[in-house]
DNA sequence: AATTCGGGGCA
DNA sequence: TGCCCAGAATT
């Protein structure tokens, strides 16, 4: 197949030198394909190198409380694929004595590996010929055959599996997945692809039919739900404050926040003193609300409209136990509290 | 088959 | 704003 060698040969002539691609060792590839998954290079590299430092072996990783993982995914997000890491380096290092599956079959069945992520695995460090099929590769085989079948739906996903089954290299299947990923980085990208000089401009379909721009074709997801969230920030006697840890469904589960009160619009202190007291009976000195704008943060599929309310009080409020000012940077919180946290600056307020 | 999971970067 | 990113798990 002419792609099939033309993407090799782009490969070797443009690739970028990236620290998983220097080994062959199951751990560090399965490490930098989890930290990659909906993730771009440029955010997840200094996640790989904090990992692999602070986690040499999936014997340490396993070793590791979870909280210690959270922390260090700190930032980066799905925190369902840190929690799913440290369980699978577990399952690795207490069941299979810290060997790794090898081969496709084997390694979809560890939490947090999917088709994706299984066919890298086995392909870069066992030669498999798994095809991989991620975000580039839809790209690429989306605008070279001009397929208009939409990525995200059942059919669509059996096509393009299908279709990178067909085109890589048996001989080289390693080679052949990094080829393909990295030409949609670099050459085949989302925005302004260089077509011009494109080695594959010549069979392109979408290229020819002037379709790039409208390639692959990608069903609309629905618009993100408003959510209004008030964080309660305690300063207990000038030196403690409240955080409790997310459990259950939902977003952030396992990472700490301060405590919630989640209102169904944008309160005003009134309305926010009068849902508090609903919730508890609360003795304190002083309220001040941080933001007067709603803070948005915006997540895939929810945008979260957020103030913190800033309370003094001498007495703790009951059912929580209150941790040290100082020692809050310990614990792993979502990006929308550390942001906070490091713009309020606790040591001036007592 | 649809929805849910984060956060950053880009036009 | 909307879309994308070396996707997977749950509903």
């Amino acid at each position: 197949m002419q792609i099939t060698k033309t993407l090799i040969s782009w490969y070797s002539n443009n690739k970028r030198q990236l620290p998983w691609r220097n080994t062959k060792d199951p751990y560090y590839i399965w490490l930098s394909e989890i930290i990659l998954q909906q993730t771009q290079i440029k955010q997840g590299l200094p996640y790989y190198e904090a990992f692999i430092e602070q986690y040499p072996t999936v014997f340490d990783l396993a070793n590791a409380d979870e909280e210690a993982v959270l922390k260090l995914w700190q930032g980066l997000g799905y925190y369902s694929r840190a929690r799913n890491l440290h369980a699978t380096a577990k399952y690795i290092a207490s069941e299979l004595h810290g060997v790794f599956p090898n081969s496709y079959s084997g390694l979809l069945k560890l939490k947090g590996v999917g088709d994706y992520t299984a066919s890298a695995i086995a392909s870069f460090c066992f030669n498999e010929v798994a095809a991989v099929v991620d975000g580039n590769v839809y790209r690429v085989l989306a605008r070279f055959y001009g397929i208009q079948t939409p990525i995200n739906t059942t059919d669509g996903k059996k096509m393009f599996k299908a279709l990178a089954s067909d085109i890589i290299d048996s001989k080289n299947p390693a080679d052949f997945n990094q080829a393909i990923m990295e030409f949609g980085a670099l050459q085949c990208k989302p925005n302004n692809p260089n077509c011009s000089v494109c080695p594959l401009k010549e069979n392109c379909v979408a290229f020819r039919e002037n379709t790039i721009s409208l390639l692959p074709v990608k069903l609309k997801n629905n618009k993100p739900k408003k959510k209004y969230f008030n964080f309660l920030v305690y300063i207990i006697n000038e030196q403690q404050t409240i955080i409790e840890k997310r459990h259950g469904k939902g977003i952030w589960q396992n990472l700490y926040q301060f405590p919630l009160l989640e209102s169904k619009h944008s309160l005003d202190e009134v309305a926010f003193l009068k849902e508090l007291q609903t919730r508890e009976e609360l003795v304190f000195d002083d309220l001040t609300l941080f933001n007067s704008v709603d803070i948005v943060h915006k997540l895939s599929h929810q945008h979260l409209y957020t103030k913190f309310w800033v309370i003094k009080t001498s007495v703790i409020p009951k059912n929580n136990k209150p941790i040290a000012i100082s020692e809050i940077e310990t614990f792993a919180v979502p990006i929308l509290i550390k942001n906070f946290i490091d713009v309020f600056n606790f040591q001036s307020e007592i």
